[in-house]
DNA sequence: ATGGTCGAGAGTCGA
């Protein structure tokens, strides 16, 4: 089985790019974020004919995710749990049933939190404890559970190929860091960087100031697995090449093939 | 030093 997360930023605008990547990679499963769209207005009719199910979470203007899946959804939760008064539409959960039982699979949207010293960012490292809470619930299942998303935090210097220019940035900050690094302690795995150093691999440039032509990029778009997901992980990929493409996301797919079949009913 | 590019959608806001 194969897994991708993608922030496409505006799935209208990038509908044709989505599609072709659907063909190309094929993927079983596919989180994304940044889809820009009420659910009404979701391009679903297309990638249903590819072979997808789709369920979204979306909102006027900005922020929105969804789940697409050739795997019929047993179940889907929207909203993250812990406040019901935040109305920014940043998190999915979809159930499927596979040949080692259910699989979950949420598609998260973290906050960006800049700028540092607005009520981003406490928004952001609120955000980040209620997943952490909530992420940790699900753990105690015991099943495969995979969270794939735009975390919007660099874990590591070696996941940006100028640390310097990031130590005022929200994703860059000691307490998003160390947020990322309980859940990873907490048991999830970052699927690249278990069968890949990761060191210099980025999954998003900026449109601006030549960013892709000068590599000046960053690893924030993870594919997290519960132990029951990542001891079936066989490998994972960054998709960098679609970056090239034209009229691109300025995010790229990070895939991972799972020793997992779908049961198709 | 400043702004540099996009998407959404109708004026800016968010990234």
């Amino acid at each position: 089985m194969k897994i991708a997360t993608w922030n496409i930023n505006g799935v209208k605008a990038r509908i044709d790019n989505l599609l072709h990547w659907l063909r190309e990679s094929d993927p079983d499963i596919v989180c994304l974020q940044e889809i820009k769209s009420v659910d009404e207005a979701f391009p679903r009719l297309e990638i249903e004919a590819l072979g997808y199910h789709v369920e979204t979470h979306g909102q006027k203007g900005f922020n929105g995710v969804a789940i697409l899946s050739k795997l019929r959804f047993d179940e889907v939760n929207r909203r993250l749990p812990g406040d019901d008064s935040d109305e920014q539409a940043r998190f999915i959960e979809g159930v499927f049933s596979t040949s080692r039982g259910a699989l979950r699979v949420v598609s998260l949207y973290l906050p960006n939190g800049n700028p540092v010293g607005t009520e981003k960012f406490p928004y952001k490292i609120a955000w980040m404890k209620r997943f952490e809470q909530w992420a940790q619930d699900r753990l105690a299942l015991e099943e495969p559970l995979i969270l794939g998303g735009d975390y919007n935090v660099i874990p590591m210097p070696s996941d940006v190929r100028y640390p310097d220019n990031w130590l005022d940035d929200a994703l860059f900050q000691p307490e998003s860091r160390a947020s990322f690094r309980r859940l990873s302690n907490m048991g999830f795995i970052d699927a690249y960087r278990e069968v890949d150093d990761a060191s210099g691999a980025y999954s998003f440039w900026d449109y601006q100031a030549g960013a892709w032509q000068k590599n000046n990029g960053i690893r924030i778009d993870f594919l997290m697995m519960s132990p029951e997901a990542s001891d079936r992980l066989r490998s994972a990929d960054i998709e960098k090449h679609v970056r090239g493409w034209e009229k691109p996301s300025d995010h790229v797919p990070v895939v991972a093939h799972l020793d997992l079949l779908p049961v198709v009913f």
